[in-house]
Formats: structure tokens, sequence, C-alpha cells
RNA sequence: GGGCGAGUGGCGGAAUUGGCAGACGCGCAGGCUUCAGGUGCCUGUGUCCGCAAGGACGUGGGGGUUCAAGUCCCCCCUCGCCCACCA
């Protein structure tokens, strides 16, 4: 931890503390524990660390006994208290689950779970019906990479790891209800992730209707004819009725939204893994190891995210989340809306390269084409020899001395050992090369080069490209690389021309840059069309119907979305519920089975492969043979199977847990409708009310839950189309971090400063300030907090040291602030000496009155906001008046107190059940009222208003709270000062707002 | 390169959305208590000039709108996050 103060030792042999000054570097809080503190003067009943642990103890262990949390639900098995909180609304507040990390939290962790228990205890003091709870996220690489390590099952540590969370959650004081508290890595919950695989795996996607439904409804209406066997898997597009078993079980499973799939996938020969996008560095290594990744194909499971695209960005609508986060989405889904046009192949009759732009109003300046690398088509088109006067430079640098198929292996090989990040470095300089083969401008007819290069994707739009030099700014590079002709066919403004000195009948081939702005269409128009003179919109609304018209292309819309890679070669994940028969051929296999719980095995160590080493990879549970080799009935009679022996990505099990739970218990459903409605039905979009965490998550996270939601919603298992209604993320907690001169990360701790420097181990290291966290090596533990303030203290001083949703450093000397306003507080209500208290009966006088439900009104409101820093402040200014009407009465207000202790049990539930009780109230201030401002009070009769001359204030008035503008003129002019500066001056205008301010203007 | 967000005392941050900039807290200074250190309590604390009364300046920089700008508009600078050859 930090350390502020010093410790030594006084001659007698006590302990001596010493702020800690530039002189003496470091030092250590006062506030160790009681047993080394001097305690001779301290009051018996002070608050301080000592007291709120034994409060904070004894409080957690009677809502434990008292179950004073447990939420009821409508029905089931959680359902006992229902009737008391039967007219109550419901809330549902949900937190962001952590990973139960084997170091424990640091106090940076838990700052979004105080943010919801204070809204949680402050809206069931407002009368909800409030479910919160925490679960585990706790599959994972971490635990199965320790496994390796130690040779300890990831059961055991994962379970540990639990334990120890728990522990350090409980010791905040948060008010969850222990009987929902779901851990992913539980088969009866797990149980669950397979069973909605089995969902995903029976259901497709009916463009039609735009919805899911069950895959039975598709056999059906294959069957009866009423929808033909489209599809990819039936190539020739015979009809159902023509088709053998097999060939109707591929075109079956191409409709799948969980289907196999030759990926293109992140691979880690040495951790023998697979990797998702973000466990890559921006180096092109593992996050893990650092040990090289390369992009292999790969047979995977996918879901068919990218049916929900659509849904996905339009329902964001429905959505109270921040407009950053939603359009982090929306980016993230990419929708871009354009058209798709076949240009036909020379040479080869019926062979269309299908591009799509989001341009098609430069379609008369597309002067060449570009194909992905690896797009199919290549093959199909590529000559055997290079055409008559190809020019040199298109074959320039990997066609010289080659033949078209060779350049094309040539370049090929070069950017498939390319990684992402390499391209990135090498500043996106154009690589490519002709691959002898001319394809028609359907337009204008001319015959233009067809090149592949790495900067056309194969995962975008159709994988291929019209190339517009003149209005793109990649095509204009690769053009100016490769030589290709520039043709201008939409006319810039003259200032552009301007700018760029060039005269404003320049041609395209003169342009040092794309244009790629609107303007007026030029050198566009054939027989039938033309987009001359037409601005943007206009000219892609002529070619795309002039487009239709002539059957060469039609309005289309592309997604940067790809559907979800699916598959892990881990062992600590959910397996999936599929087998394989010794055809090969993949079975769900059926409800009844669930959970396919994990096998024990002892050796987790991935199967190391050599980086270039083409094998297959091979999961740890492969290994698992027992496990993996099966006979089953599968409705053909007892048959051999194997199981898939890949397990599910981390986000799997967090994709539905907030459903879970809701009804943590069912045995027979995920969980019961009736439940689900009650909790999750309400709003515009529906879903939990109020979801905190890290904007981290904004896009992977909470774009797969939602369209697993979907899917259920779909297929009628909720009833909601979204599942988390609000979303609110809450800041960073950031700390002081050291690195020495190697660039290495030093203990954050041990470090001192001296003269404005800090040094480590007497070496001199520069200070950052980062991320709380291990890495950085800057992360304190909230146990210390715990011991040195109190748990009451620890949450009082993460909600007021910002708004949640504002990042903030971390800094332990500012501490004492939060937990000196609890001491006075307890003071002003308890004789620190002798444990009496000193509450009087008698009224508080008009003035803390007033302040008491001005405070009230003020802390309503900024709670619902989760504004928690500006209520504390408020409380803070209430005390600070308390403590003068203590000071000369010799006692507290109990209408005051009473209230404080009330609007201080969200925040330090803790001291203020303590304080509760002491006042003689029974049972837990839980349930308490929380107090209502008396309206009457939060007006004042008079009020104070600046006297602006010329907008600079030069006195001040007091006027009635209701003075007439004329009223509040007259004040202003009869004060003494404003009066003498007024004297002799020529007032043109009086501007009045009664109640803030009067201004002068005067000439 | 693109997008989003943010720049307010020595520090964390307030400011009813155009109306007294700096609430509340930390730190710092002085005082009381104390042999002393610490704790606790009281007072002060944006900068500059002034003994004071008072005055000038002041919300990253520059310009503008307005009786009035931290808040609205334009240009620029810095920092943070996200995306990054997406046709």
């Amino acid at each position: 931890m930090e350390v502020l103060y010093q410790l030594s030792y006084s001659p007698e042999g006590r302990p001596r503390y010493q702020r800690g000054s530039r002189d003496l570097g470091p030092v250590r809080s006062p506030r160790m524990s009681e047993s080394v503190r001097p305690s001779s003067d301290v009051p018996t009943y002070r608050y301080n660390a000592a007291l709120a642990n034994e409060i904070e103890a004894k409080w957690q262990d009677r809502w434990d006994a008292a179950h004073t949390f447990w939420t009821p639900n409508p029905t089931g098995d959680l359902a006992d208290g229902f009737a008391d909180v039967a007219d109550r609304r419901k809330l549902y507040v949900l937190d962001m689950f952590p990973y139960p990390s084997g170091v424990g939290l640091h106090v940076g962790h838990p700052l979004g779970y105080i943010g919801t228990d204070v809204y949680a205890r402050y809206m069931r003091m407002q009368g909800h019906n409030v479910l919160h709870s925490m679960g585990y996220d706790a599959f994972g690489l971490p635990a199965e990479q320790y496994a390796v390590q130690t040779g300890q099952h990831p059961r055991a540590t994962t379970e540990a790891n639990i334990a120890n969370m728990r522990r350090q959650l409980r010791a905040l004081g948060l008010g969850h209800d222990p009987r929902r508290s779901v851990a992913t890595t539980d088969p009866d919950y797990y149980r669950w992730t397979q069973w909605i695989f089995l969902r995903l795996h029976g259901a497709w996607y009916d463009d039609a209707q735009d919805r899911a439904r069950p895959i039975e409804e598709l056999l059906e209406e294959l069957e009866e004819g009423t929808r033909a066997p489209d599809s990819d898997a039936n190539p020739d597009a015979l009809a159902w009725i023509d088709l053998d078993a097999g060939a109707r079980r591929a075109v079956v499973d191409s409709y799948r939204l969980a289907y196999l799939d030759d990926a293109l996938v992140n691979w880690c020969p040495a951790l023998g893994t697979v990797l998702s996008n973000e466990e890559v560095t921006a180096e092109g290594r593992s996050d893990r190891g650092n040990h090289p990744v390369f992009r292999r194909p790969l047979t995977q499971w996918m879901l068919r995210i990218t049916t929900y695209a659509d849904r996905l960005l339009a329902d964001l609508d429905l959505l109270d989340w921040p407009e950053s986060i939603k359009l982090m989405q929306r980016n993230w889904i990419g929708r871009s809306v354009g058209a798709e046009v076949a240009f036909p192949v020379e040479e080869h009759a019926n062979v269309d390269i299908d591009v799509f732009t989001t341009r098609p109003d430069t379609l008369f300046g597309a002067t060449y084409m570009v194909l992905a690398p690896e797009h199919p088509l290549v093959d199909v088109i590529v000559p055997d020899q290079w055409p008559q006067d190809s020019p040199f430079e298109w074959r320039a640098t990997f066609g010289l001395d080659k033949l078209p198929p060779e350049a094309v292996a040539s370049y090929r090989e070069f950017a498939a050992q390319k990684s992402e990040l390499e391209r990135q470095a090498e500043g996106h300089e154009k690589t490519g090369v002709f691959i002898g083969a001319f394809a028609k401008n359907p337009t204008n007819g001319w015959n233009v080069p067809v090149f592949i290069a790495d900067y056309v994707l194969m995962g975008y739009g159709t994988g291929a490209i019209m190339a517009v030099p003149a209005h793109d700014q990649r095509d204009f590079e690769f053009a100016n690389e490769f030589d290709l002709p520039v043709a201008g066919v939409v006319r810039p403004p003259d200032e552009w021309f301007a700018a760029r000195g060039l005269d404003t009948d320049a041609p395209a081939s003169e342009w040092p840059e794309a244009y790629t702005g609107d303007g007026v269409g030029m050198a566009s128009s054939n027989d039938d069309v033309s987009l001359d003179g037409l601005d943007m919109a206009a000219a892609k609304d002529r070619i795309i119907g002039w487009l239709e018209e002539i059957g060469a292309g039609e309005a289309a819309v592309t997604y940067k979305l790809r559907d979800w890679l699916f598959s892990r070669q881990r062992y600590w994940g959910e397996p999936f519920p599929i087998v394989y028969d010794t055809e090969g051929v993949g079975h769900a296999l059926p409800e009844s089975m669930l959970p396919v719980e994990l096998p024990d095995i002892t050796d987790f160590e991935p199967l190391i492969l050599a980086e270039d080493d083409g094998a297959l990879p091979e999961p740890p549970l492969a290994r698992a043979t027992d496990w993996v080799y099966l006979q089953l009935d599968l409705g053909e009679g007892l048959r051999e199977y194997r199981r898939e022996t890949n397990t599910m990505p981390q986000w799997a099990g967090s994709c539905w847990y907030y459903l879970r739970y809701l009804d943590p218990t069912n045995g027979a459903t995920l969980v019961d409708p009736g439940i689900e409605r009650y909790w999750m039905g309400e709003g515009r979009s529906g879903g939990v009310d109020l979801y905190v965490g890290g904007a981290e998550h904004a896009v992977l996270h909470l774009l797969y839950a939602r369209f697993w939601h979907k899917v259920l919603y779909d297929l009628g298992h909720v009833s909601t189309p979204e599942p988390f209604h609000r979303l609110f993320n809450q800041g960073t907690i950031t700390a002081a971090a050291y690195t020495d001169d190697r660039g290495t990360y030093v203990e954050a701790s041990q470090v001192e400063e001296r003269d404005g420097s800090w040094f480590h181990d007497g070496v001199e290291v520069i200070r950052h300030d980062g991320k709380m966290g291990k890495s950085l090596k800057n992360a304190v533990a909230p146990d210390d907090i715990y011991r040195d303030y109190g748990a009451d203290t620890l949450r009082l001083y993460e909600m007021f040291t910002g708004p949640l949703d504002a990042s903030r450093p971390w800094s332990t000397q500012d501490i004492v602030g939060v937990h000196k306003f609890l001491q006075r507080f307890w003071r002003n209500v308890v004789d620190e000496d002798s444990g009496e208290l000193h509450v009087t009966d008698v009224p508080a006088d008009d003035e803390t009155r007033r302040q008491l439900h001005k405070t009230i009104a003020k802390v309503r409101d900024d709670m619902a906001k989760l504004e928690f820093n500006t209520a504390i402040a408020a409380l803070m200014e209430l005390n600070n008046r308390l403590t003068r009407v203590v000071q000369q009465e010799g006692s507290a207000p109990r209408e005051v107190v009473t209230a404080m202790v009330l609007m201080l049990a969200p925040l330090t539930p803790h001291v203020a059940e303590e304080l509760w009780e002491r006042l003689g109230k029974a049972g837990s201030l839980a349930y308490a009222d929380f107090p209502e401002p008396d309206a009457g009070l939060l007006v004042d009769d008079t009020v104070e208003v600046p006297v602006q001359i010329n907008g600079k204030v030069r006195g001040k008035v007091t006027v009635p709270a209701d003075a007439s503008e004329a009223d509040h003129e007259a004040a202003a002019r009869a004060d003494a000062r404003v009066a003498e500066l007024l004297a002799g001056a020529t007032v043109r205008k009086v501007v009045v707002v009664p109640g803030r301010m009067v201004n002068f203007v005067v000439g």
C-alpha cells in the first residue's frame, strides 16, 4: 500500500508517526491498527478504524443472519416474503460480474459495485423491490495456465479465488442476495449455456419475418416445397426432393445460427490455441507469453450474429446508454449503403466480378479492379499467359519473370505471411500484382485490368472492388504505384483546385490526390444514362436505377460485423453439446444429456507445435479419450460417436448470466417466464434497469449478450427485445506508477518522494499515472484500507472523489477527509467518552431545519442521478452546521440526526445501522423510508442577489423571495455603494433576473 | 489518418445548464489543546497590487455573439479512449 507516515520509535519504545515531509520520504498511515497506536488519549467511543471494524463485522453478520438482502421472486423457490413487497415496483440493478483472479481485488475494482450498492439501497428505501446480486465469470485462460504451471486443477483454484473475492466483497457491506450468486463454471449453470447453444444450433434466420425460427419449421417448409433449398451447400439449385439425405443435411446445416466453417483465425502454435483479436497484441503476438500468432484457416464453430446486424443497430435507439457506447457499437456493426455491381470478365462468358461500392455515382471512373488475394474467382480467371502489351509496371514486383498463375501464388505467399501489424507499420504502402485478366466497366465498356492486392479484404463486402482512383485515396495511391489511368467523373469545387494551385480545368491525371467530396458529375454518360450535372445523391439514384434496369447491379447494404468465431482449443470452458458420427457428421445432443460436463484430466498442457507446423491443433480435451469416444442412441440405434473437443469462449457464460440471477435454482427451464417478465418486463426496451460496468466491454460483451438475448427473444424464451435498458460506465481508478531507467515498473508502494523527484531503492524513477492494477505495480488492496479506516470510509471515499462515470486518481492521503466527516458526525450524536447519546427532542432552529430539508432534496436528486459526490458534499455541509449547533446547544436535534442517518444509510450502511440502533430504532434501516423534504422549507423568505454594473459585481442586496423586477431595481439603487457608482452615470439599460441578479448597463 | 471525450486553484473536484467561478474535501499557513510529536478543535487560503478599504486579473490559447460566457459559435494547442486500407 501507499505509505504516508513514517513509523519510528521513541526512546521509551513507543511508536511515533511522523508526517511524511519532503525530507522524510516514505511514511506510513497512522491508522494501522489499534494495537500499535498510542491509545492513552483516544476516547473510548471515538469513531475510528477499530470501532468501524467492530461495527462493520457486527452488521454484516446480522444482515446475513436476518436474510436482509434476500429479494423475493413472485413465484418459485425464492418466493418467500413476496407478499410483503408485492405492491412495490421492481428494480433490477446489475454489475458486470468479475473474473475471479488469483490476486484478489484492488481498490479500483469495486468502484462500480459500490455505486450500484448505494443506488440499490437508496431505491430500496424509496420503496422498490430491488434485485442486486453478484456472480463470477470464472471460465478462462488464466486459471488454465496456472493449472499448466502448478498442476492444480482449474476448478480448485477457481473456487479458492471465488471464496477470496466473496470475502473481500462481503467486507464492503454490499447488499447482495447471496442465493442468486452463480459462477459460469458451475455445471448447473453451464448446462444452460449449452442449452442456449442448442437453441442457436436448432434455429435459422427467416429474412422474410426478420426473426429466428426453430429449424423444424424450416424443414417443414422445405419438405412441403413452400421454400426452395437456396444455399451454398446446394450449388446446383436442385429441388429438395432431388437431394439425398446427406445433401439435405448439408443444406439445413447451412441455415443454422451455429454452424461449422473454415475460418481464418489467430492461431498461436506456442499456446496451442486460437486467440480472439483482443488476445493478440499490437505487435501481432500473444498477449500471454508474447508468442507469434499466425492467420490460419481452421474448421471452427461460428455464430451467425451478422443476421442480426440491422436489429442490433436499430434497437440501440431504444436504449438509455451513453452515446459514446452506442456509437462504438454502430461503428463495429459498420453499416454501409451503396450498390453491388457486376463487371463481366473478358474471355469468360457468364463470369462476373461482383463488387460493393458506396460510390456508385463514380462508376464511370472505374479504371481497374482489385480482388482480395484469396478471392476464389482469382483461380478461375487467371490466364496461363500475360496478355499482349500488358505494361511492365503492372507486373512488378511479383510478376517479373513469371507467368500469371505464378505471380498470383507469389503475391499470395507474400500477403499471407505479412501480419496485420506489419502492414500498418508500412504506412499502408500499396502492393499488388496484375493477374493478366480484364473486366468490362458496364457503363462505358472500358476494358479494365484486374489486380490482386492486400488492401482489399476478403471479409468485407464481396472481397472485390472497382477502383476509382480519381475519387478514392487508396485507389489513387495504388494507381500511382502501378501507373494506372485516373479518370475524373466528379467535378470538385473551384476552391478545391485553388487550394492546390491547379487550374479549374486541370484533368484528374494532374491532381495531387483523390477528390472524395460531393460534386457535380462529369464525363459520366453513355447512350442510356447520364450522370453529368447531378450531385452525388441524385447520381447514385440514377445509376442504381439504370443498373437494376439492365441487370448489372442493385442497391446493397454491407456490414463490417463478422460472424462470431465461437471455438477455443482450451480445457477450461464450456464443452459443446455436439458429437460427430463415424462419417464426421455433427449431431446435437438432446437436452436430456445436458450438462455435458468437463472430464477430469490432469494434463492441461496445450499441444505445442512448431511455428511452421501445419498439423491440426489438438485441444486438451482430445486426450481425454474415455470421454471423447462414446456410444449413443440418437434415434438411429446405438452407434459410435466422438465428442467435439473444442470449448466455448469466455464470452459465452457472460452472455446470459443476468437471466440466471432471476431464477438460479430452476432445474426445468433457463428462467421461469413469469419471473422473467416480472424482473425484465418494463421500460421501452425492457431489460435490466441499471447495468454498470467498464467501458472496455463497450463492444464485445455487450454486443454478444444483445445478440443472444435477441435469439432467445425470437424463440420465445424471454419477453423483451433487449437485455440492458440503462447502461452506465463507471470510471477507472488510476494511481501513480513508476518506471526505472529500463522502463520496468517498480512497486509503487516502495517509492519515496524527495524534493519533487521519486526514488525506488535509492534509484530515481519516473512517475506516470495509469489504471490501477497488477501490471503497473500500483495496486492498493482494499483489505489495507478496511484495516486503516473501515469499509464505510472506503465506500464513502470512492463515492466522494468524483462522479461515478469519471476516472479519478487514487490518493490514500485524501481518505482522511471522509473518515473525519464520519467521525465528526458520530461525535455529534454519541459522546466519545461515555458512549451516551446527546440527542435532543427540542426542535432545530429554523435555519438548520431549512438547510436540512434543502439537503434532503439535493441528496434525493443526486442519488437518482448517480451523482454521489455532490450528495456527500451536501451532507458534509449539513454536518458542519450540526457541529456548530452541538457546540452551542450541547446536543443535536433528533430530527436532523435521524434524517442524516437515513441519508447516510445507502452510502455508509454499517455506521448508519449502528446509529439507528443507538437511536432506539428496531430492525435494519435497509427498508426504512428515505426522508422526504418539506416543500415549504425549500424556499427562503429572502434572497441575496448580486448587483452588477456593466457586468461586474459591485454589491449585494437582500430582497424578498417574491420581489418584482421593480423591487429588485429599487433595492439595488438603494444600496449605498451602488448609488455612489451610479451617481453621474447614464443608466442605459437595467437587466433584472428576479432572484438571480441585477445588472446596470451604464454609458 | 478517422471518430468520441476532456482541459477550472498546489491536488480531487463544484457551478440549478447563459446569471456571484472555485461548493465540499485534501494539502498548506496561523492559532488553541499538549513537555513534545501526533490526534482533536478553531481561523485563513485563486493570482497580483495594497496596512486596510478596495482594485486589477482569472476556467488550455486566440477571436466572436451577449447587458452577462467555464457554459454558446469559429480557429488553434494538449491529453485520454476507441477504430484503423471497411471499398
